[in-house]
DNA sequence: GCGATAAAGTATCGTAACGATACTATGGTT
DNA sequence: AACCATAGTATCGTTACGATACTTTATCGC
Protein backbone atom coordinates (compact mmCIF):
# COMPACT_ATOMS: atom_id res chain seq x y z
CA UNK A 1 0.00 0.00 0.00
CA UNK A 2 1.42 3.12 -0.94
CA UNK A 3 -0.69 5.73 1.48
CA UNK A 4 0.79 3.67 4.24
CA UNK A 5 4.24 4.10 2.53
CA UNK A 6 3.65 7.80 3.31
CA UNK A 7 2.43 7.35 6.57
CA UNK A 8 5.63 5.04 7.39
CA UNK A 9 7.75 7.66 6.75
CA UNK A 10 6.33 10.43 7.98
CA UNK A 11 6.28 8.55 11.29
CA UNK A 12 10.01 7.68 10.87
CA UNK A 13 9.96 11.41 10.30
CA UNK A 14 8.65 12.73 13.46
CA UNK A 15 10.70 10.57 15.03
CA UNK A 16 14.33 11.73 13.68
CA UNK A 17 12.79 15.27 14.14
CA UNK A 18 12.02 14.15 17.81
CA UNK A 19 15.67 13.06 18.53
CA UNK A 20 17.46 15.96 16.82
CA UNK A 21 14.84 17.86 19.11
CA UNK A 22 16.37 16.44 22.04
CA UNK A 23 19.58 16.78 20.59
CA UNK A 24 19.51 20.83 20.02
CA UNK A 25 17.93 21.57 23.45
CA UNK A 26 20.49 19.72 25.42
CA UNK A 27 23.01 21.69 23.93
CA UNK A 28 21.16 25.31 24.69
CA UNK A 29 19.95 25.74 20.86
CA UNK A 30 17.10 26.26 19.33
CA UNK A 31 15.67 23.64 16.97
CA UNK A 32 16.48 25.68 13.65
CA UNK A 33 19.76 26.72 14.93
CA UNK A 34 20.81 23.29 15.24
CA UNK A 35 20.15 22.31 12.15
CA UNK A 36 21.60 25.24 10.34
CA UNK A 37 24.43 24.39 12.14
CA UNK A 38 23.96 20.82 10.92
CA UNK A 39 23.81 21.79 7.34
CA UNK A 40 26.95 24.01 7.69
CA UNK A 41 28.63 20.85 8.89
CA UNK A 42 27.38 19.12 6.17
CA UNK A 43 28.08 21.30 3.15
CA UNK A 44 31.22 22.70 0.89
CA UNK A 45 32.80 25.91 1.01
CA UNK A 46 31.03 27.10 -1.88
CA UNK A 47 27.46 26.38 -0.15
CA UNK A 48 28.18 27.79 3.34
CA UNK A 49 26.32 31.21 3.15
CA UNK A 50 23.15 32.11 4.24
CA UNK A 51 20.98 31.82 1.10
CA UNK A 52 21.94 28.37 0.70
CA UNK A 53 20.57 27.66 4.66
CA UNK A 54 17.81 29.43 3.74
CA UNK A 55 17.17 27.65 0.42
CA UNK A 56 18.24 24.23 2.29
CA UNK A 57 16.11 24.51 5.78
CA UNK A 58 13.06 25.77 3.34
CA UNK A 59 12.66 29.18 5.26
CA UNK A 60 12.93 32.56 4.31
CA UNK A 61 16.37 34.73 4.22
CA UNK A 62 15.03 37.22 7.07
CA UNK A 63 14.41 34.46 9.80
CA UNK A 64 17.83 32.96 8.69
CA UNK A 65 20.02 35.97 8.83
CA UNK A 66 18.42 36.59 12.38
CA UNK A 67 19.09 32.51 13.56
CA UNK A 68 22.94 33.09 11.89
CA UNK A 69 23.08 36.59 14.31
CA UNK A 70 22.86 33.89 17.23
CA UNK A 71 24.39 31.29 15.91
CA UNK A 72 27.78 33.89 15.67
CA UNK A 73 26.93 35.41 19.17
CA UNK A 74 27.49 32.18 20.61
CA UNK A 75 30.42 31.62 19.28
CA UNK A 76 29.61 28.46 16.71
CA UNK A 77 30.01 29.79 13.16
CA UNK A 78 32.55 32.75 11.92
CA UNK A 79 31.80 35.21 9.07
CA UNK A 80 33.98 35.71 6.54
CA UNK A 81 33.10 37.94 3.43
CA UNK A 82 34.25 36.13 -0.05
CA UNK A 83 36.88 37.50 -1.67
CA UNK A 84 35.34 37.49 -4.98
CA UNK A 85 31.23 38.00 -4.55
CA UNK A 86 31.37 40.65 -2.01
CA UNK A 87 27.63 40.29 -1.72
CA UNK A 88 28.43 36.56 -0.41
CA UNK A 89 29.46 35.53 2.92
CA UNK A 90 30.69 32.83 4.36
CA UNK A 91 29.55 30.79 7.62
CA UNK A 92 32.62 28.54 9.28
CA UNK A 93 32.26 26.53 12.28
CA UNK A 94 34.35 27.38 14.87
CA UNK A 95 35.94 24.51 17.08
CA UNK A 96 33.10 24.55 19.26
CA UNK A 97 30.55 24.41 16.65
CA UNK A 98 32.07 21.51 15.02
CA UNK A 99 32.77 20.02 18.50
CA UNK A 100 28.73 20.81 19.31
CA UNK A 101 27.69 18.88 16.42
CA UNK A 102 29.86 15.89 16.16
CA UNK A 103 29.07 15.28 19.94
CA UNK A 104 25.47 14.82 19.13
CA UNK A 105 25.90 13.65 15.80
CA UNK A 106 24.60 11.13 13.98
CA UNK A 107 21.57 10.33 16.74
CA UNK A 108 22.69 7.46 18.37
CA UNK A 109 18.73 5.72 18.86
CA UNK A 110 18.39 6.02 14.93
CA UNK A 111 21.99 4.50 14.26
CA UNK A 112 21.70 2.12 16.58
CA UNK A 113 18.75 1.00 14.92
CA UNK A 114 20.55 0.84 11.73
CA UNK A 115 23.26 -1.30 13.15
CA UNK A 116 20.73 -3.76 13.94
CA UNK A 117 19.99 -4.24 10.01
CA UNK A 118 21.92 -6.77 8.16
CA UNK A 119 24.78 -5.64 5.87
CA UNK A 120 22.29 -6.74 2.60
CA UNK A 121 19.40 -5.28 4.35
CA UNK A 122 21.68 -2.00 5.05
CA UNK A 123 22.85 -1.61 0.92
CA UNK A 124 19.32 -2.14 -0.17
CA UNK A 125 18.31 0.91 1.97
CA UNK A 126 20.95 2.41 0.60
CA UNK A 127 20.25 1.91 -2.79
CA UNK A 128 16.50 2.09 -2.75
CA UNK A 129 16.08 5.44 -0.26
CA UNK A 130 18.85 6.97 -2.70
CA UNK A 131 17.09 6.46 -5.93
CA UNK A 132 13.95 7.93 -3.81
CA UNK A 133 15.64 10.95 -2.45
CA UNK A 134 16.63 11.57 -5.67
CA UNK A 135 13.60 11.73 -7.74
CA UNK A 136 11.86 13.50 -4.59
CA UNK A 137 14.72 15.99 -5.45
CA UNK A 138 13.50 16.23 -9.31
CA UNK A 139 10.18 16.17 -8.49
CA UNK A 140 9.99 19.00 -6.16
CA UNK A 141 11.16 22.16 -7.57
CA UNK A 142 13.67 22.81 -4.76
CA UNK A 143 17.53 23.36 -4.83
CA UNK A 144 18.95 19.44 -5.09
CA UNK A 145 21.79 19.81 -2.60
CA UNK A 146 23.00 16.67 -3.59
CA UNK A 147 26.93 15.56 -3.04
CA UNK A 148 29.75 17.14 -4.82
CA UNK A 149 30.95 13.43 -6.24
CA UNK A 150 27.56 12.91 -7.64
CA UNK A 151 27.13 15.76 -9.12
CA UNK A 152 27.46 16.18 -13.43
CA UNK A 153 30.11 19.16 -12.67
CA UNK A 154 31.88 17.03 -10.68
CA UNK A 155 35.03 16.18 -12.77
CA UNK A 156 38.70 14.15 -12.14
CA UNK A 157 41.98 14.62 -13.38
CA UNK A 158 45.30 14.01 -13.21
CA UNK A 159 46.06 16.84 -10.50
CA UNK A 160 42.68 15.60 -8.31
CA UNK A 161 39.25 16.54 -8.75
CA UNK A 162 37.46 19.55 -9.70
CA UNK A 163 34.45 21.31 -10.27
CA UNK A 164 33.92 21.85 -13.71
CA UNK A 165 31.02 24.76 -13.36
CA UNK A 166 32.57 26.50 -10.61
CA UNK A 167 36.39 26.11 -11.75
CA UNK A 168 37.62 25.20 -8.80
CA UNK A 169 39.59 22.23 -7.51
CA UNK A 170 38.56 20.01 -4.84
CA UNK A 171 40.22 18.07 -2.27
CA UNK A 172 39.28 14.30 -1.52
CA UNK A 173 36.94 15.71 1.60
CA UNK A 174 34.98 18.01 -0.19
CA UNK A 175 33.74 15.70 -2.67
CA UNK A 176 31.76 14.22 -0.24
CA UNK A 177 29.69 17.17 0.72
CA UNK A 178 26.95 18.79 -0.17
CA UNK A 179 26.65 21.78 -2.51
CA UNK A 180 24.12 23.96 -3.30
CA UNK A 181 24.82 23.79 -7.37
CA UNK A 182 24.17 20.13 -7.17
CA UNK A 183 22.29 19.17 -10.18
CA UNK A 184 21.94 15.33 -10.52
CA UNK A 185 24.43 12.91 -12.89
CA UNK A 186 22.40 10.58 -15.49
CA UNK A 187 22.98 6.69 -14.07
CA UNK A 188 24.67 4.90 -16.41
CA UNK B 1 27.77 3.52 4.88
CA UNK B 2 25.50 4.10 7.79
CA UNK B 3 25.71 7.94 8.19
CA UNK B 4 25.12 8.61 4.69
CA UNK B 5 21.52 6.74 5.07
CA UNK B 6 20.84 9.02 7.92
CA UNK B 7 21.41 12.29 5.96
CA UNK B 8 19.51 10.74 3.47
CA UNK B 9 16.34 9.78 5.78
CA UNK B 10 17.16 13.24 6.83
CA UNK B 11 17.30 15.18 3.44
CA UNK B 12 13.90 13.05 2.80
CA UNK B 13 12.07 14.22 6.18
CA UNK B 14 13.30 17.78 5.28
CA UNK B 15 11.56 17.53 2.02
CA UNK B 16 8.59 15.63 3.09
CA UNK B 17 8.10 18.63 5.89
CA UNK B 18 8.57 21.30 2.92
CA UNK B 19 5.72 20.05 1.04
CA UNK B 20 3.66 19.41 4.10
CA UNK B 21 4.35 23.32 4.71
CA UNK B 22 3.07 24.49 1.34
CA UNK B 23 0.33 22.41 1.92
CA UNK B 24 -0.39 23.79 5.40
CA UNK B 25 0.11 28.08 4.15
CA UNK B 26 -1.96 26.91 1.39
CA UNK B 27 -5.06 25.82 3.48
CA UNK B 28 -4.10 28.84 5.85
CA UNK B 29 -2.90 26.45 8.62
CA UNK B 30 0.34 26.46 10.13
CA UNK B 31 2.10 23.91 10.25
CA UNK B 32 1.38 22.69 13.44
CA UNK B 33 -1.80 22.82 13.25
CA UNK B 34 -1.89 20.97 10.37
CA UNK B 35 -0.12 18.07 11.99
CA UNK B 36 -2.41 18.08 14.49
CA UNK B 37 -5.03 17.58 12.28
CA UNK B 38 -3.41 15.24 10.06
CA UNK B 39 -2.71 13.06 13.16
CA UNK B 40 -6.34 13.49 13.71
CA UNK B 41 -7.62 12.01 10.65
CA UNK B 42 -5.51 8.81 11.54
CA UNK B 43 -6.03 8.09 15.02
CA UNK B 44 -8.88 5.79 16.30
CA UNK B 45 -11.59 6.87 18.90
CA UNK B 46 -8.94 5.59 21.63
CA UNK B 47 -6.51 8.07 20.69
CA UNK B 48 -8.24 11.78 19.58
CA UNK B 49 -7.81 13.62 22.63
CA UNK B 50 -5.03 16.50 23.30
CA UNK B 51 -2.58 14.69 25.17
CA UNK B 52 -2.20 12.62 22.79
CA UNK B 53 -1.45 14.91 19.97
CA UNK B 54 1.16 16.21 22.13
CA UNK B 55 2.83 12.66 22.32
CA UNK B 56 2.55 12.27 18.96
CA UNK B 57 3.75 15.25 17.48
CA UNK B 58 6.46 15.40 20.46
CA UNK B 59 5.42 18.77 22.34
CA UNK B 60 3.95 19.90 25.34
CA UNK B 61 0.67 20.11 26.59
CA UNK B 62 0.23 24.05 27.09
CA UNK B 63 1.17 24.23 23.22
CA UNK B 64 -1.41 21.74 22.34
CA UNK B 65 -3.96 23.13 23.96
CA UNK B 66 -3.58 26.04 22.42
CA UNK B 67 -3.29 24.41 18.96
CA UNK B 68 -6.16 22.66 19.13
CA UNK B 69 -8.09 26.21 20.68
CA UNK B 70 -7.27 27.27 16.70
CA UNK B 71 -8.56 24.60 15.16
CA UNK B 72 -12.01 24.41 17.31
CA UNK B 73 -12.20 28.28 16.09
CA UNK B 74 -11.69 27.56 12.69
CA UNK B 75 -13.87 25.28 12.55
CA UNK B 76 -12.33 21.87 11.66
CA UNK B 77 -12.22 20.16 14.82
CA UNK B 78 -15.22 20.29 17.82
CA UNK B 79 -14.38 18.62 21.47
CA UNK B 80 -16.51 16.08 22.85
CA UNK B 81 -16.02 15.25 26.74
CA UNK B 82 -15.75 11.77 27.50
CA UNK B 83 -18.88 10.52 29.15
CA UNK B 84 -16.78 7.29 31.24
CA UNK B 85 -13.56 9.30 32.20
CA UNK B 86 -14.46 13.37 32.58
CA UNK B 87 -11.17 14.23 32.34
CA UNK B 88 -10.87 13.00 28.52
CA UNK B 89 -12.05 15.60 25.94
CA UNK B 90 -12.36 14.22 22.01
CA UNK B 91 -11.34 16.12 19.29
CA UNK B 92 -13.32 15.07 16.24
CA UNK B 93 -12.82 16.24 13.02
CA UNK B 94 -15.66 18.33 11.46
CA UNK B 95 -16.64 17.67 7.64
CA UNK B 96 -14.38 20.98 6.53
CA UNK B 97 -11.29 19.57 8.68
CA UNK B 98 -11.96 16.20 6.72
CA UNK B 99 -12.01 18.05 3.48
CA UNK B 100 -8.94 19.86 4.21
CA UNK B 101 -7.05 17.20 4.90
CA UNK B 102 -8.62 14.71 2.11
CA UNK B 103 -7.82 17.14 -0.69
CA UNK B 104 -3.83 17.79 0.30
CA UNK B 105 -3.03 14.67 1.54
CA UNK B 106 -0.83 12.42 0.74
CA UNK B 107 1.96 14.75 -0.67
CA UNK B 108 1.34 14.56 -3.93
CA UNK B 109 5.15 15.07 -5.44
CA UNK B 110 6.41 12.38 -2.84
CA UNK B 111 3.27 9.99 -4.05
CA UNK B 112 4.31 10.36 -7.28
CA UNK B 113 8.23 9.49 -6.69
CA UNK B 114 6.77 6.04 -4.92
CA UNK B 115 4.36 5.75 -8.33
CA UNK B 116 7.69 5.65 -10.15
CA UNK B 117 9.08 2.50 -8.66
CA UNK B 118 8.57 -0.88 -9.51
CA UNK B 119 5.82 -2.78 -7.39
CA UNK B 120 9.02 -4.81 -6.62
CA UNK B 121 10.79 -2.21 -4.86
CA UNK B 122 7.38 -0.77 -3.60
CA UNK B 123 6.80 -4.34 -1.63
CA UNK B 124 10.60 -3.93 -0.85
CA UNK B 125 10.65 -0.55 0.84
CA UNK B 126 7.31 -1.29 2.86
CA UNK B 127 9.24 -4.25 4.29
CA UNK B 128 12.25 -2.79 5.33
CA UNK B 129 11.32 0.78 6.24
CA UNK B 130 8.13 -0.96 8.60
CA UNK B 131 10.84 -2.83 10.09
CA UNK B 132 12.98 -0.06 11.37
CA UNK B 133 10.12 1.75 12.04
CA UNK B 134 9.45 -0.50 14.64
CA UNK B 135 12.61 -0.61 15.73
CA UNK B 136 12.93 3.30 16.22
CA UNK B 137 9.60 3.09 17.92
CA UNK B 138 11.20 0.48 20.47
CA UNK B 139 14.93 2.16 20.92
CA UNK B 140 13.33 5.37 21.79
CA UNK B 141 11.56 5.31 25.19
CA UNK B 142 8.37 7.86 23.34
CA UNK B 143 5.08 5.97 22.41
CA UNK B 144 4.76 3.81 19.49
CA UNK B 145 1.45 4.92 18.05
CA UNK B 146 1.01 1.87 15.79
CA UNK B 147 -1.53 1.01 13.66
CA UNK B 148 -4.32 -1.02 15.73
CA UNK B 149 -4.25 -4.66 13.55
CA UNK B 150 -0.75 -4.66 14.58
CA UNK B 151 -1.13 -4.55 18.21
CA UNK B 152 -0.88 -6.97 20.67
CA UNK B 153 -4.15 -6.42 22.35
CA UNK B 154 -5.89 -6.85 18.93
CA UNK B 155 -8.05 -9.66 18.98
CA UNK B 156 -10.40 -11.16 16.00
CA UNK B 157 -13.49 -12.85 17.56
CA UNK B 158 -16.29 -14.47 16.40
CA UNK B 159 -18.57 -11.23 16.42
CA UNK B 160 -15.81 -9.18 14.78
CA UNK B 161 -12.39 -7.11 16.11
CA UNK B 162 -11.85 -6.55 19.47
CA UNK B 163 -9.24 -4.30 21.90
CA UNK B 164 -8.43 -6.75 25.02
CA UNK B 165 -7.00 -3.70 26.26
CA UNK B 166 -9.90 -1.44 26.70
CA UNK B 167 -12.36 -4.11 26.32
CA UNK B 168 -14.02 -2.62 23.52
CA UNK B 169 -15.82 -3.94 19.82
CA UNK B 170 -13.65 -2.52 17.05
CA UNK B 171 -15.29 -1.79 13.38
CA UNK B 172 -12.81 -2.70 10.09
CA UNK B 173 -11.80 0.68 9.66
CA UNK B 174 -10.82 1.42 13.51
CA UNK B 175 -8.32 -1.48 13.15
CA UNK B 176 -6.45 0.19 10.00
CA UNK B 177 -6.50 3.55 12.59
CA UNK B 178 -3.14 4.53 14.75
CA UNK B 179 -3.50 4.25 18.76
CA UNK B 180 -1.96 5.91 21.47
CA UNK B 181 -2.02 2.17 23.32
CA UNK B 182 -0.13 0.66 21.06
CA UNK B 183 2.21 -2.05 21.40
CA UNK B 184 3.89 -3.90 19.20
CA UNK B 185 2.97 -7.84 18.51
CA UNK B 186 6.38 -9.97 17.63
CA UNK B 187 6.15 -11.16 14.47
CA UNK B 188 6.42 -15.10 14.33
C1' DG C 1 30.97 51.55 -21.15
C1' DC C 2 25.98 52.67 -18.85
C1' DG C 3 21.54 51.56 -16.93
C1' DA C 4 18.33 48.07 -15.51
C1' DT C 5 17.67 44.06 -13.12
C1' DA C 6 18.90 40.26 -10.22
C1' DA C 7 21.05 38.32 -6.15
C1' DA C 8 22.83 38.35 -1.25
C1' DG C 9 22.18 40.04 2.90
C1' DT C 10 20.26 42.87 6.99
C1' DA C 11 16.78 45.25 9.88
C1' DT C 12 12.28 45.74 11.67
C1' DC C 13 7.64 44.51 12.70
C1' DG C 14 3.65 41.58 13.79
C1' DT C 15 1.91 36.98 14.51
C1' DA C 16 2.22 32.72 16.40
C1' DA C 17 4.86 28.62 18.29
C1' DC C 18 6.82 26.79 22.21
C1' DG C 19 8.28 25.62 26.95
C1' DA C 20 7.68 26.62 31.80
C1' DT C 21 4.89 27.24 35.46
C1' DA C 22 0.91 27.17 38.04
C1' DC C 23 -3.60 25.83 38.39
C1' DT C 24 -8.27 22.85 38.36
C1' DA C 25 -10.73 18.63 37.98
C1' DT C 26 -11.17 13.76 37.75
C1' DG C 27 -9.66 9.03 38.49
C1' DG C 28 -7.11 5.36 40.77
C1' DT C 29 -4.81 3.19 44.84
C1' DT C 30 -4.24 1.87 49.36
C1' DA D 1 -10.22 9.52 53.32
C1' DA D 2 -5.56 10.69 51.85
C1' DC D 3 -2.56 10.75 48.26
C1' DC D 4 -0.86 10.71 43.88
C1' DA D 5 -1.28 10.39 38.81
C1' DT D 6 -3.46 12.00 34.65
C1' DA D 7 -5.91 15.32 31.45
C1' DG D 8 -6.51 19.70 30.45
C1' DT D 9 -6.33 25.01 30.56
C1' DA D 10 -4.37 29.71 31.26
C1' DT D 11 -0.70 32.87 31.33
C1' DC D 12 3.91 34.55 30.54
C1' DG D 13 8.36 35.25 28.24
C1' DT D 14 11.30 33.89 24.52
C1' DT D 15 11.99 32.96 19.96
C1' DA D 16 10.70 31.45 15.15
C1' DC D 17 8.87 32.93 11.07
C1' DG D 18 7.13 35.55 7.06
C1' DA D 19 6.52 40.09 5.04
C1' DT D 20 8.31 44.23 3.82
C1' DA D 21 11.59 47.53 2.94
C1' DC D 22 16.19 48.56 2.40
C1' DT D 23 21.55 48.44 0.96
C1' DT D 24 25.26 46.64 -1.66
C1' DT D 25 27.30 44.16 -5.32
C1' DA D 26 27.03 41.40 -9.86
C1' DT D 27 25.37 40.56 -14.13
C1' DC D 28 23.00 41.25 -18.37
C1' DG D 29 21.39 43.95 -22.38
C1' DC D 30 22.55 47.58 -25.21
Amino acid sequence: MKNELVYTFERLANLLKQEARTASTKSGLQAVQYDALLYLSRCNRFSNTPIAVTEYLGLTKGTVSQTIKVLERKGYVTKVKDKEDKRLTHLNLTSEGAQLISSSYPPPDFISVLDNQSKSVQALLSNVVHQLLSEYRNASDNRAFGECRYCIYHRQTSKGYRCSLLSQPLNDDETLKICREFSEREVE
